[in-house]
RNA sequence: GGAGCCGUACCCAAGUGGCUAAGGGAGCGGACUGCAAAUCCGCGAUUCACCAGUUCGAUUCUGGUCGGCUCCUCCA
C-alpha cells in the first residue's frame, strides 16, 4: 500500500506523490523560542517524527526542515500588546537573544529525549531577515502590499482565492474580540503585517527598505521553506490552530510572490487537551493546589519519575488528527504497556522461524501505517503479535529504543547488587518478609526488576 | 456571529455500511508464590451520547437534540 496521507486543502486523504519522485520535502513549523514547549507543544513535534519516519520506511530521502522562531511577535497571550520574546527578557533580564538561545537549546533537548529526529535544517528566524525582506519587496513588486505608520502590509482582498486552506468566508469573520485593539490602519481586518514600523521600544530590530522594524510573524515561515526547499515543496506541517491564520497568510504571501503553488499537501496535528482544554505556554508558571504532580513541560515529566518515551508512546496510541485527552492515568497507562513491551525476549518471538506470517504481519503493520499514519492501529497489531523481530524493525518508526532497551542478555549485576540480593535471599530464607520487601524497593529504586520464581530469584536490569 | 472537530467499556484509545467493535492500562478469576511483589494464562462493550431518517442492514451515511473542544487574537 503506497503512503497515502490527509491533505487539508482538500480535506482528503491522497496518495503521497512527491514532486520529485523518490525525495519528501517536508517543512515544518519550529518552536517561538521564548518560554519551554509544553507536551502540547511536544506532541505535534512527535507527529512530525512519525511522518519523517514513516516516508524514510517507504524508502523516501526526507529533506526535514523546521524553523526557530526566536523573533518576538506583537501581542502576548494576554493581549496587552507586549512582545513575547521582549517580555521574557524583561521577565528574566536577559537580552532577547540569550532568552532564544536559551530556550532553543531547551526545545532541542526535549525532541532528543523523545527519539524525534532532528531535521536536517533548523533556520532561524533572525538569520534570515534578507531573505525576508526580498520576499516582501517582490510582493512589492507584483503590487500587493502598502505601508501605514504601523507597518508593511499584506492586502488581502488583492489575493483571489485568500482562505483557501481554511475555507474562509471573510464577510462572516469577526473583528476581534472585544479587548482585541482593532489595528486602524488596515484595509481590511483580514490583512497582515509583513514588516513592523514605529516600534521605538522593540529591542530586536533591522534596517529595511521601509525603515527600521522587525519582520511579521508569517513571513519567515515563507522565506525560509522557500529557501531551502524551493518555491514549491511536498509536505507543510503544524498544528491545527496554523491553519486559519498563518497557514492562511503564508499561502496567500508566497504564492503572491512566486506565482507557484505553494506547498502540495498540507497536515495538521490535533492539539493535547489537558483537563478538558489546551494548554497554554503562558500558563507553565502558574501554580495549581493538585496533590498530584503538575505535568506541563517534559522536564516536569521526568521529575515526576516518568521516562519520555512512556510520553512518546502515549501519544502514538491516538491519532495524530484526534485530540487527545493527557492524564497522569493515561500516562500510567503508557508507561505499563510500554514496559510490558521491553519484556518482549527474541526466544519467545511466536513469528521466529515462519517466514510467511512474518510477511503477513509486517504487510498488516505497514499497510497500518501508510495509511494517514495509522499508528495507534499499527501499535494495536505489533502488540496482538508480541513478536520481538517485528517490534525490532518497525522501531525504526516507532522510535522507542526497542533493541536497547528491551535487552536479550542481562548484564552483569554489580557486586553491590549481588550482595543485596543475597541479604534478600537470607532474609526470605528466615521469613523476615518486612526485610526482604524492604531490600527488594531498593533494588526497584536502583533500577532492578525482582522476581521470585520456582527456579529461585531472578534480578535484571529495568529498562523503564 | 462564522469555520471546523469530537462524544466508542472504569481510564487512554483504534476502527468499520453487514464476519467475534483493535490495542494498552485498571479491574476480576486462575497458575505460581511468602494468604506478597513481579510474571504468565483467562474474562471484559448484545453495544458505539440521544432522537429521527436513508438502507435488506448503521456505531459507521443524512438531519436534529444535548454535551465538550479548537480557531476567527500570539498559539502545537
Amino acid at each position: 500500500m503506497p503512503v497515502s496521507l490527509y491533505n487539508t486543502m482538500s480535506r482528503k486523504k491522497e496518495v503521497f506523490e512527491p514532486l520529485v519522485p523518490s525525495t519528501a520535502r517536508l517543512y515544518c513549523c519550529g518552536p517561538t523560542v521564548y518560554n519551554y514547549a509544553h507536551i502540547g507543544n511536544l506532541r505535534t513535534y512527535v507527529f512530525e517524527d512519525i511522518l519523517h519516519r514513516v516516508l524514510e520506511f517507504n524508502g523516501f530521502k526526507v529533506m526535514h526542515v523546521m524553523n526557530i522562531t526566536d523573533v518576538g511577535h506583537m501581542t502576548s497571550d494576554a493581549d496587552d500588546g507586549d512582545d513575547k520574546m521582549q517580555t521574557a527578557a524583561l521577565r528574566e533580564n536577559k537580552s532577547p537573544w540569550e532568552i532564544a538561545k536559551f530556550y532553543e537549546d531547551a526545545f532541542f533537548l526535549d525532541t532528543s529525549r523523545l527519539n524525534i529526529i532532528k531535521p536536517q535544517v533548523t533556520p532561524r528566524a533572525t538569520e534570515h531577515v534578507v531573505e525576508m525582506i526580498e520576499l516582501i519587496q517582490r510582493l512589492e513588486a507584483n503590487g500587493y502590499t502598502y505601508v501605514t505608520t504601523e507597518g508593511v502590509y499584506f492586502d488581502t482582498s488583492r489575493n483571489d482565492d485568500y482562505g483557501k486552506l481554511a475555507r474562509l468566508q471573510l464577510e462572516n469573520q469577526r473583528t476581534g474580540r472585544n479587548e482585541v485593539v482593532a489595528d486602524e490602519t488596515k484595509r481590511n481586518p483580514s490583512d497582515f503585517v509583513l514588516w513592523f514600523l514605529n516600534k521605538p521600544t522593540h529591542i530586536m530590530k533591522w534596517e529595511s527598505p521601509w525603515g527600521p522594524g522587525y519582520p511579521g510573524w508569517h513571513i519567515e515561515c515563507s522565506a525560509m521553506s522557500i529557501k531551502y526547499l524551493g518555491e514549491t515543496f511536498d509536505i507543510h506541517c503544524g498544528g491545527v490552530d496554523h491553519i486559519p491564520v498563518h497557514h492562511t497568510n503564508e499561502i496567500a504571501q508566497s504564492e503572491c510572490a512566486t506565482h507557484a503553488p505553494f506547498v502540495k499537501y498540507w497536515m495538521h496535528g490535533e492539539f493535547l487537551l489537558m483537563n478538558g482544554g489546551k494548554l497554554s505556554k503562558s500558563k507553565l508558571t502558574q501554580q495549581t493546589n493538585d496533590q498530584r504532580p503538575k505535568i506541563s513541560t517534559l522536564q516536569t515529566m521526568i521529575d515526576a519519575g516518568y521516562d519520555p518515551l512512556s510520553y512518546r508512546y502515549l501519544c502514538l496510541q491516538a491519532h495524530y488528527r484526534s485530540e487527545l485527552n493527557f492524564s497522569l492515568e493515561a500516562l500510567d497507562a503508557s508507561t505499563a504497556g510500554l514496559r510490558k513491551v521491553y519484556s518482549l525476549r527474541p526466544e519467545t518471538d511466536p513469528l521466529a522461524g515462519d517466514a510467511e506470517a512474518y510477511q503477513t504481519a509486517r504487510r498488516r503493520v505497514l499497510d497500518a501505517m501508510n495509511d494517514d499514519l495509522g499508528v495507534p492501529q499499527a501499535v494495536g497489531i505489533l502488540n496482538s503479535y508480541g513478536s520481538y523481530s517485528l517490534w525490532a524493525e518497525f522501531d525504526a518508526v516507532v522510535g522507542i529504543d526497542f533493541v536497547k532497551r528491551a535487552k536479550t542478555t542481562d548484564v552483569e549485576l554489580p557486586a553491590e547488587v549481588l550482595e543485596l540480593i543475597a541479604k534478600r535471599n537470607e532474609a526470605r530464607k528466615t521469613r523476615q518478609w518486612a526485610a526482604s520487601d524492604a531490600l527488594r524497593d531498593q533494588l526497584i529504586g536502583m533500577g532492578y526488576e525482582v522476581g521470585d520464581g520456582a527456579q529461585g530469584t531472578t534480578v535484571k536490569s529495568r529498562s523503564l
